[in-house]
DNA sequence: TTGTAGGCGTTATCAT
DNA sequence: ATGATAACGCCTACAA
């Protein structure tokens, strides 16, 4: 690979005339201007990127720490979460998280990366002090499990930032979850479950947070412990299996999914089960995938706008590395009613 | 942030038995490289990445050129592709592959990637010579469109090389496709139409030649040309509803669609204007997508062995830099019946 | 066993 | 308008 150095012997000058050149400074002569980038032409030469970092301290190259790339509702927030960092000329690294092996991550993106991105991990706390300790900004989209609590922290409605002080945008839940828990009541149903992701730290906690919440809201208690789907499709079809084989006439009518792709699995389990949808048990998701369009029968869910989210998420990260006041957001979550849930 | 300089002033030594220690030499005494430890502690010090990439000249960082990460599909291939690359220790960036825009990318991977993985893209010859100076190894999960016409060049069935000379994974479609055309034949069809993307340089062309190769095998001309779904499944709903629309009968009573998500869409096509599937139009898919076992009917489907086409892929890759020979692979992509073109 | 010093390819300051 | 040159943080002969 052809050096600055080599290009400014080639072209008989000295190694700042041709940053000077390549970062557009119009002090050159224009006909020192035409060997320099002759000299580049004829070498091929590109300026090289680590080098640039090292100097720079800042490396356009930006973490996004995923839970499952295999849910077609995280790759669609990445989908603009990429679309935009690539706009604004930064690069994505995608990384599964992996709480266990934490440590480990932290340090790999030491000197890496000018920002972290989560997707609502619940980051330890060392991590947090380590990033900001190294002025690396971490933000958040979907709101942190650990925040759940933190409508109390600035009043606002929902809040923006968890507990741990990241900004995110998120869902408003509560109010959404209201509409689909009065939807269901208009249904007919008052005996409804939740199925979530019980790991600890799960991003699915706040929905889970925010269900319970609603339920009291509407009056309503909950029909049973929330069910433990693991946040992926065949878990949750063998959780639901389970209860339907155990429980002849399960303790609820209703049940409402944290995400959909648990949704469309316990939509499997009532159909091997032979339990029809919604006549006995109405279900409902929470983000409205692609493929919750098109099951059988089509999904009830609340409406995850992932553009919007995604958008917003990276410009956020983009201001705070750029060191501008940021806030996080809450976006409306609207109720799409579908077959699991209503009849006609 | 702390640098190694620092830590070598702290623990009263030099930079070179800090380095000694980081990277583990043995011949460092044991109380010199307690006391480095110690000092790497207390300062929370972590070896800068970009520095070190600079001097060694390898980032431990590999592109993963994606064509829409929106489709399940892609999807479910990087989460064993990244699965595979951090088990090795590499980071993998993602990027949406835009052809206008291969120049500039190009530019922007210069010096920051140890290698390039395509997902069937067809890159431009300049961007394989680029690469191929530079050192930078190129490998494609799925073979490139452009190298539909490789099998005359090693001889061995399907090729595992494009005409650029890239290494591949790919189910070996030809078969596959044969296995898809004698079961629709079985269920009483002559009349198979084929939906591709047919943007130039789609990885999706390879599974429409092996489709028209295949056809020919069985005995069979297309029904019609093929038809445009863009890959995508609104383009392709679009597609198949205005020929419903214009054509009250259509030529062709089977359908294969190159990806799922086009095949999906059209089996909504047909749902919104009452056809009947698969009494009146067959359907079928080439990935097998977890959303194909849930459509109404379920779709049948050629499977793609994701995990193994993407851990193979970066195996691959990594191979390649590790400058070791390397070659590509067929999978065989199993047939999936499911009531898209089977009744009972 | 440990220290010194010369790069790696840029950027940016300060002369000229 | 152009040229020298000192960092940036790390690696690694080579010396001591």
């Amino acid at each position: 690979m052809a050096t600055r150095q080599q290009v400014a012997e080639r072209a008989g000058v000295s190694v700042a005339v041709v940053s000077y050149v390549l970062n557009n400074r119009k002090i050159v002569k224009e006909e020192t201007r035409r060997k320099v980038l002759e000299a580049i032409r004829e070498l091929g030469y590109r300026p090289n990127q680590t080098a640039r970092s090292l100097k720079t301290k800042q490396t356009r190259q930006i973490a996004v720490l995923i839970h499952y790339i295999g849910n077609p509702f995280e790759a669609g927030l990445l989908l603009h979460i990429e679309a935009t960092a690539k706009r604004h000329g930064y690069f994505i690294f995608v990384q599964t998280y992996e709480p266990a092996r934490e440590e480990e991550l932290r340090a790999m993106l030491i000197g890496r990366v000018d920002g972290v991105l989560l997707l609502g991990h619940a980051l330890a706390a060392e991590s947090l002090d380590d990033f900001r300790a190294l002025g690396i900004p971490v933000v958040s989209a979907m709101q942190p499990a650990d925040g759940a609590a933190d409508a109390s922290t600035d009043g606002t409605a929902g809040g923006t930032t968890g507990e741990a002080g990241l900004p995110s945008i998120d869902v408003d839940w509560q109010p959404a979850m209201r509409r689909l828990i009065r939807h269901l009541r208009e249904q007919g149903h008052t005996r409804i479950a939740f199925m979530t992701d019980a790991t600890p730290g799960s991003p699915l906690g706040v929905r889970a947070a925010a269900f319970a919440s609603a339920l009291g809201d509407e009056g309503l208690t909950p029909a049973t412990s929330p069910l433990d789907g693991g946040g992926r499709f065949e878990r949750a079809r063998e959780t639901l299996d389970d209860r339907l084989a155990t429980q002849p006439a399960p303790a609820f009518t209703a049940l409402v999914c944290a995400n959909d792709l648990m949704a469309a699995g316990c939509l499997a389990a009532c159909r091997d089960r032979g339990r029809r949808v919604p006549q006995e048990l109405a279900i409902a998701g929470c983000e409205d995938i692609l493929m919750s369009s098109q099951t059988d029968p089509p999904l009830t869910a609340i409406h995850y706008p992932r553009q919007a989210a995604g958008e917003q998420a990276m410009e956020m990260l983009l201001a705070a590395i750029a060191k501008t006041p940021i806030a996080g957001a809450r976006l409306p979550g609207e109720l799409i009613v579908r077959g699991s849930t209503s009849i006609r």
